[in-house]
This record gives structure tokens, C-alpha cells and sequence, in this order.
DNA sequence: AAAAAAC
């Protein structure tokens, strides 16, 4: 199966080999030639998945196939997007794939300059990709009019939701010509979710791929206890393993990432911080020098937990556990992109043990559990002596404190791991997926000790997409109430 | 409860 075969005319195939994609992902398989009939379609499907390829490529073709005079400030496709950095890859990906269709793409999102959204607009485009704010904000000053669009695209439609966005969507859904094609992407799929489809849609065409929890099989999970006030050793030993490429640690909090981030320089480890209090600027900067890997570490709310798409995240650290278990599949599934092997190790706190227990039952994996590196009482002791008691960060910051030690002893205590034994991998991962992995094991993986032995584990099969609902094993949506 | 999003 390829992309002509799905109907896609020639400028878009040779766009997508320009790229090196010639086999289409299930959910471009299957999305495809309904859109190309001019289909509604409800997905169910994560990023990572394809899927902005598989709503952009058809739909170009769909405009190129019947041409239309852009008006002054018009477009014929917009893709609302819930955070400015999901917005910017999708029009880079936009732009990408039209590339030899001569589609004009503008993104529009706030924190950037509305004089330039203004001028990209003055001549209208054929796709438009926004954050709803900044869309709104430019229709009321007439900079944009949606009068004559024909294709409108939801992405990530639960955040959307979750952020509050559902009044703004309204909004701008009501501006629309009732006569138009509406795609609609959910990660996941509650009741508000369905109402707002059945509300948007009209007869949509069902697509479902990788449920929300089979991100999490592909990942090698992780987890150790410790105390709140020492993940910042932890994380420090963890951050010293040679196999990192690029890792993503996630905090729970805005002011905790940025404590982070001062921390980690105390000890010598270069770090950024994105989140929706940084300026749009600091934010792309952030991301661009995780991406070129002039900083390999990026700190980071759940900001980044949805959509990034960086290649070469060899791993995710949970510095806090999400409180929202989907969350957390979210976060993991950054790493183990395209079939790449990925490691999540999750810092544990007391207060944080129950929503570890409804991580393990939305995702029916049991991360390994892994015992405190060697070396972790030394490196505690040592940032604790250089941190007066009272203060979190650096709030007096005596010369002591400057100079460090060489971190000689705890080499041997390293994440890192050639795999000497291959055993205390989290069961449920089948042995035989393409056996790509790097190896790269956290500290003290190698003995799990004999407890940490996942319970539950033994659904048939191991990997192919378990679909919700079919195997009555009370998956779904449905959020149990806390044991206990 | 915190997260992102318009100035």
C-alpha cells in the first residue's frame, strides 16, 4: 500500500518522498480516501500516529481539485490547534507537503506580532492554522473572515475542551458556512467530546488508532519512590547517563519547572524551561535549542506533554506524576516516536503513589520499580549541604557552593546499562517487537529485586490495538473510583 | 489543582 494508491495525486506523493514517507500509517490508510470523498470524519488518534498528514494531504488535494479566487482575508481551511507550538508544527507541515501545490499556509497565535498575522492574511490563504485567542481576536478586528471556508479542522479536541477553549470554539464555529467539511481529532473520547462532535459533524465517517493507552507499551516504563525534596539528586545522577540524546523532564507546575532548570545549573547541567508563562520568543527558543540539541534537556509543563514532535527523545522523566493518568501517556509517548525504542522513569513521592496505581490501571503496564541508584545518598547529602535550610533555590547562594567535587564515585551508578541481562524489562513488552533496543536501562533496572513483579500482565497478545470497550475488562472511559 | 490561551 502507498500514497497513489490512496488517491493522492502526484505533487503531494512527491512531497511525501521529498520527506522519506512512502508506506501511509493506519490512520492515513484509513483516513484518506474518506476525506478525499469530502467525508466528515471523527479520529480518534494521538499525534505521533500521522495524523497531521493524514487530514492535510487530503484536503489539499481537495482544493487543488477545484480551484477557487482566495478573497482578501479569506481562507478555504483553517486548523484550530490548543497551544502555539502544535499550531506552528502543523503549518510546518502544512507548508511541507504543499510544497508542489502551491498552497499558501498562515499561522496565526498569540505572542507574535498582529501586524504580521495582518499582512500574512491581507491576500487570504488556502490554509490557515490558529490558536482560537488570537483568531478571534483578529476576526473582530476584520483581519480574518472565515465566510467562505470550506474545510475546518479540530486538533486535539479533548485539550481544547480541557483548556477551556469550548466558548471560543462556538464562536468561531458559528462564523462558518454550514456547507463545509468538518474534521474532528480526539486523543480521547468522553461525552463532552461526542456531543461537541455530533453538534460539528454531519454523518462523520469513524477513525480509530492506538487507543489512548498502547502509546505506553512501546515505552520501557520506570518508576522509583522518593522523597519530593530529593528528585533533584536523582535527577541529577539520571542526567549524567552518556545514552540521553535528548530528554524531556516534566514538572507538575509553571514556578516548578523553572525551579528546575536553576537547580540543574547549580550543578553544572545546561537546561531550558517551556511553559505558557515564558514569552513566545523564550518559548521557541527553548524548543529550537532542543531540537538542534544545543540543549539536550528541556524542562517542561504539560504544555509539552501533547503534540511536541521532537525526534530523538531517548527519554522522559516524570520529576512529578500528572494527577490526570491520560496525562501521562501523553508525556511518554514524546519518546518512542517512529518505531524508536524510548524510556520513562517516573520520580515517585508519597502523596504520589495513588496516581501512580490509576496510571498502572488506565495503561495496564506496571512500571518496573527501581531501587535509588548508587551514589543517590551522596549526591543528596551534597546539594542538601549546599542548600540552607529554608531555602528552595537560590536564594542565598554562598561561594561554597561553587565549586563541585567531580561526580568521580557515581559513574557506576549510572542510568545507563548495556543491557546485560535483558531481564527486568516491564513484562507485557513482547520480546519480539523488532528487538530495537538501545539499551538504554536506568540505574538499577538489573535487579528489580524480585518484587516490582507487574501484576496483571498477562493480556493476550501483548501489542496489537486493544480496542476499548470490546474485551469488557472495564477500560473505556470510564474513571474508577480510587481504591481505597 | 494546574495547565494554556488575547491584548
Amino acid at each position: 500500500m502507498n500514497f497513489a494508491q490512496l488517491g493522492l495525486a502526484e505533487p503531494l506523493v512527491r512531497a511525501l518522498e521529498a520527506k522519506g514517507y512512502t508506506t501511509p500509517t493506519p490512520i492515513q490508510q484509513q483516513s484518506i480516501p474518506t476525506l478525499l470523498q469530502g467525508r466528515d470524519l471523527l479520529g480518534i488518534a494521538q499525534t505521533g500516529t500521522g495524523k497531521t498528514a493524514a487530514f492535510v494531504l487530503p484536503s489539499i488535494q481537495r482544493m487543488v481539485e477545484a480551484p477557487k479566487q482566495i478573497h482578501p482575508t479569506h481562507c478555504r481551511m483553517l486548523v484550530l490547534a490548543p497551544t502555539r507550538e502544535l499550531a506552528s508544527q502543523i503549518a510546518d507541515s502544512a507548508r511541507d507537503y504543499g510544497k508542489f501545490s502551491k498552497m499558501s499556509v498562515a499561522t496565526v497565535f498569540g505572542g507574535t506580532s498582529i501586524n504580521k498575522n495582518r499582512q500574512d492574511m491581507s491576500r487570504g490563504v488556502d490554509i490557515l492554522v490558529a490558536t482560537p485567542g488570537r483568531l478571534l481576536d483578529l476576526i473582530e478586528q476584520r483581519f480574518v473572515s472565515l465566510a467562505m471556508l470550506e474545510i475546518l479542522v479540530l486538533d486535539e479536541a479533548d485539550q481544547m475542551l480541557d483548556l477551556g477553549f469550548i466558548h471560543a470554539l462556538r464562536k468561531i464555529v458559528r462564523m462558518l458556512p454550514k456547507q463545509r467539511q468538518t474534521l474532528f481529532f480526539s486523543a480521547t473520547m468522553p461525552n463532552a467530546i461526542r456531543e461537541l462532535a455530533d453538534q460539528f459533524l454531519k454523518d462523520p465517517a469513524t477513525v480509530k488508532v492506538a487507543p489512548v493507552s498502547t502509546t505506553a507499551e512501546r515505552v520501557e516504563q520506570f518508576a522509583t519512590h522518593v522523597n519530593q525534596g530529593e528528585k533533584q539528586a536523582l535527577l541529577t545522577i539520571h542526567l549524567r547517563n552518556p545514552e540521553i540524546e535528548r530528554c524531556l523532564v516534566f514538572t507538575r507546575t509553571k514556578h516548578g519547572a523553572d525551579r528546575v532548570v536553576k537547580l540543574l545549573g547549580h550543578a553544572g547541567i545546561a537546561a531550558n524551561a517551556i511553559h505558557g508563562n515564558k514569552s513566545q520568543p523564550q518559548r521557541e527558543r527553548a524548543l529550537g535549542e532542543f531540537k538542534s540539541g544545543k540543549v539536550k534537556v528541556l524542562i517542561a509543563t504539560d504544555i509539552a506533554a501533547r503534540g511536541i514532535d521532537v525526534s530523538g527523545v531517548s527519554h522522559v522523566f516524570n520529576f512529578e506524576l500528572p494527577n490526570v493518568p491520560e496525562q501521562y501517556v501523553h508525556r511518554i509517548g514524546r519518546t518512542a516516536r517512529a518505531g524508536a525504542s524510548g524510556v520513562a522513569i517516573s520520580f515517585v513521592a508519597d502523596d504520589e503513589k495513588s496516581y501512580l496505581r490509576d496510571i498502572e490501571k488506565l495503561t495496564r503496564v506496571k512500571p518496573t520499580m527501581m531501587p535509588l541508584p548508587e551514589g543517590f545518598t551522596a549526591e543528596a547529602a551534597k546539594i542538601k549541604a549546599n542548600r540552607p535550610a529554608g531555602s528552595d533555590d537560590d536564594r542565598r547562594r554562598d561561594d561554597s557552593g561553587r565549586h563541585r567535587a567531580p561526580p568521580k564515585a557515581t559513574h557506576s551508578a549510572r542510568p545507563t546499562g548495556q543491557r546485560a541481562d535483558g531481564a527486568a524489562r516491564p513484562a507485557g513488552h513482547s520480546e519480539g517487537r523488532g528487538g530495537d533496543n538501545r539499551g538504554a536501562r536506568p540505574a538499577g533496572a538489573g535487579r528489580p529485586g524480585g518484587q516490582g513483579r507487574p501484576g496483571g500482565q498477562g493480556r493476550p497478545g501483548g501489542n496489537g490495538p486493544r480496542r476499548q470497550g470490546a474485551g469488557g475488562g472495564g477500560g473505556g472511559d470510564r474513571r474508577s473510583p480510587a481504591a481505597g
